[in-house]
Order: C-alpha cells, then structure tokens, then sequence
DNA sequence: ATAATGAGTGAGTGGTCACTCATTTTTCAA
DNA sequence: TTGAAAAATGAGTGACCACTCACTCATTAT
C-alpha cells in the first residue's frame, strides 16, 4: 500500500511561473498521493501534510480541491510538448543521415523512457480525465493533432527516400506506434525485458511490412 | 453531461447465478452510473433511485458499496472469456479452411465490435481497477494468460502453414493485437470509420511484415 | 520604534454520505 | 384465512471532509 514519494520539486520549478516554493510542494504532494490513490480518494489534509504545510494553506493557492487537478493538465501538457517536439526536430536537423527506421528506434526508445520517467505524473492526471470530459477534451486537442502533424512529417521522409510503401497512410503508422508505446508500457514494460531489442523486434517486422520494395 | 442508459438486465441474468431481480437490477444501475461519473462520486442513494429500490435494499445484497465493485470484476471478466474463447474455438473447428489473415479478421472484428458494445460496462470498471491493486491483479491473471495461449495457438498455425515467418514471437503479435484494439478503440473509433476496411488496412501490412516468404 | 501588511495557520463548520434499524409490506405454507 | 418469516423501506445517525475565518507573527515600510 505504502509507496515511495518521488520528488518533481526541480522539475516543477522548470514547467511553472510560479516563484511560491509553497505551491509547488503542494503540487508535488498531490502528484504523489492521487498517483497512489486516485483523486477521489485523496484528503487534502493528507495533501498538506505530505507538502508540509497547513490545510489552509492550500486555499490560499487553490480556491478548491479539483483547481489543484485542472492545474496539474497544463501542466502535464507542458511536460510533453516538448518530448514530442524535440526528438522529430532533431530528425529535421540530421535530415539526410538516418533511415526511418533508425528515426523510430529513437523515437520509440524515447517515448517509453518518458512514460517511465513520468509514470507518477502521469497515473496521478491521465486516470481521472476519463470522467472529466472538458478536461480531457484540453488534453486531447492539444497532444494527439501535434503527434498526427509529426508522425506525418517522418511518413512522408521515409516515403521520399523509397523507404516506406507510397499508399501507407500516416494514421495508420500513429495507430501502430501508440499501440505499440501502449500495450509495451501496460503489460511488456512490467518484466526486465531488453526493451531495445523489443523495440528493434517490432520495427524490423513493422519496416518489413511497411517498405514498399521486397527485401527478405 | 446526462447519458442515456443502457438496459444489461437480460444479459446480466445470463452471467449471474442470482435469482433475485432486485440484485440485477442493482447492478445494472451501477454499471450505467459508475460509467458516467466513476465510483467514487456515485452516490448508493443514486444507485438506489435508478434502480428503483430503497437505499436500504442495497445492503441487503452488498455488505458495502465496494462490494458492488468487487462483484463487478468477476462479472466481467465471466463476460469476455467466452467472447475471447469462442472465436478461437471456431477456428480450430474449421481448421484447414482459412488463411492466418481471415483468421484475424474476425478476430479483430469481434473484439472491437465487444468493447463497443460493452463499452460502458468496461468503462465502469476497469478505470476503478488502476488504484485497486487485487481487483486489477484478479483481472489480469485471467484474462492475459488466457489471451496469450490463444494467440500462441494462433502463431504455431499460421508457422506451420507456413504464412508466418519461424522466427515470429507469439508475443510480438500479442502487443501489436492488443495495441491495435486499443488504440483503435480509444482514439479510431471515434468517428465514423469504416472498421472493416481498416482492419484490413491495418493486416495486410502487419502479415506483410511477418510472413515468412516475400510476396511482393 | 512603531505601524502596516499579508502569508500562513488550524480549530471549527456546515453539509454530505455510507450505512443502520425500527417499522411496514410481501410472501407463502398450513 | 392466517400468521410467521422474509423482504423492503426510508428516516435517522455518526463519521468524515472540503472549505472558512479569526488570529498569529515575521517582514517590510514609515
């Protein structure tokens, strides 16, 4: 039942404008307990005291319990932004250089690394989107077109340079790999598995069914 | 906000040893609100007043409100063992007629078209089961291992008619079923998508990649 | 030295909710 | 028809919990 608090105190002072030192222990402490409990379930004097500060205190910075939830989705927005960005831009950058599938192992490798990383962060928020419609809708709207708008870039890369079947359609590719980064990060990433040589696994059968010539 | 309800009360009756028409109807109010606004925010008077009892009488038939929950998980994994058996069943029946591929067309069909159709009973349980370590351990332990033999079954069919390549692993296959579904289900399904075709789509690339032989 | 400020506090409050139980209604065997 | 047992009821209850507010006190301004 008891589980071990992660500290996101850098981290957070990075992804808000927030100078309040109290703030962020607030945040951080409710990251940690409605990752262990869900949100429902979390009291905010449990909040307060994990965060070391008065129950009162926590309305002076949040006018109620569910403004600390709706803060903590910009947020987590904020945070995966620029893990989506980054690596395709570094694609855009050494753009001759790799083939596809080489883009994807990195991609790949980066995307469960990230999952991992925030895996607290993520389980506290993502869960209880699922009954919170408008927040959900915040999610959706401003992650899935930016990953459709990239993956796009790569397929049509790869298309360019003979690597990929002319008639393969980019949604397609996004279903495979948020399947793949799914179900690895749900049930596969629990074992110690070689995750490198997973993802190399599945790349090569992919790439094999995506190219457009006949390599056996 | 307001969602209509589904009416389980038939299909409950099939899956549930009790007589009592009290109970199901219980469940049933359950499912519809736990789908809509989670467990924890449901209230038994809600549950009471939907299902057209008393409060009271829901403590005749749960000794708690997390009772409902917990014989949900039973209850629904009762419901999709069959519903992941019996295709399989179907396929060992007509062994040596179809190809890997119809195979997993009407797989792939039939389990989409599954959490469509009980998309609400599984959406008023499974997101209860990330925080409840024992009812998601209880899940887990009957449906994967279960999931896993079938697809090896699967496997070791196509192999040995020699449409997959030897080296596949069951499961690779496993979490490329299991990532499609998934995404599909949550992000594809969305709009109005011609399923069949995109299952199709979604195969003929995937038993490209893992045929054995190369036919371009 | 004194006053003003406001972040911080935690006991208190009003309302809510799961669960109880005394009472009423239904069932059914004799 | 009757009466005893079982089922059903819903007002009641105590525990709990998000949120309030009167007060403290360190810091800054005068």
């Amino acid at each position: 039942m008891k589980e071990d608090s992660y500290d996101f105190q850098e981290f957070l002072e990075d992804y808000t404008e927030t100078s309040s030192d109290k703030e962020i222990r607030i945040i951080n402490a409710a990251i940690n307990i409605f990752s262990e409990k869900g949100f429902e379930s979390t009291r905010t004097r449990e909040i307060a005291e994990r965060a070391g500060v008065a129950e009162g205190t926590i309305f002076r910075y949040f006018p109620t319990k569910d403004a600390i939830l709706e803060r903590m989705v910009p947020l987590l927005i904020r945070v995966m932004m620029p893990r989506i960005s980054e690596p395709i831009d570094r694609i855009i950058r050494a753009h001759e250089a790799d083939s596809v599938e080489d883009i994807w192992f990195d991609i790949l490798i980066d995307r469960i690394k990230m999952i991992r990383d925030n895996g607290r962060f993520i389980k506290s928020v993502l869960p209880e989107l699922i009954h919170r419609a408008p927040l959900l809708h915040q999610f959706q709207t401003s992650i899935l077109p930016m990953i459709e708008q990239y993956i796009e870039k790569i397929v049509e890369y790869g298309k360019a340079r003979g690597e990929l079947d002319s008639a393969l359609s980019s949604r397609l590719v996004m279903q495979q790999m948020l399947g793949f980064i799914l179900s690895y990060s749900m049930f596969g990433g629990s074992e110690k598995r070689n995750t490198e040589h997973d993802i190399r696994e599945f790349l090569q059968y992919a790439m094999k069914g995506w190219s457009g010539s006949c390599k056996p």
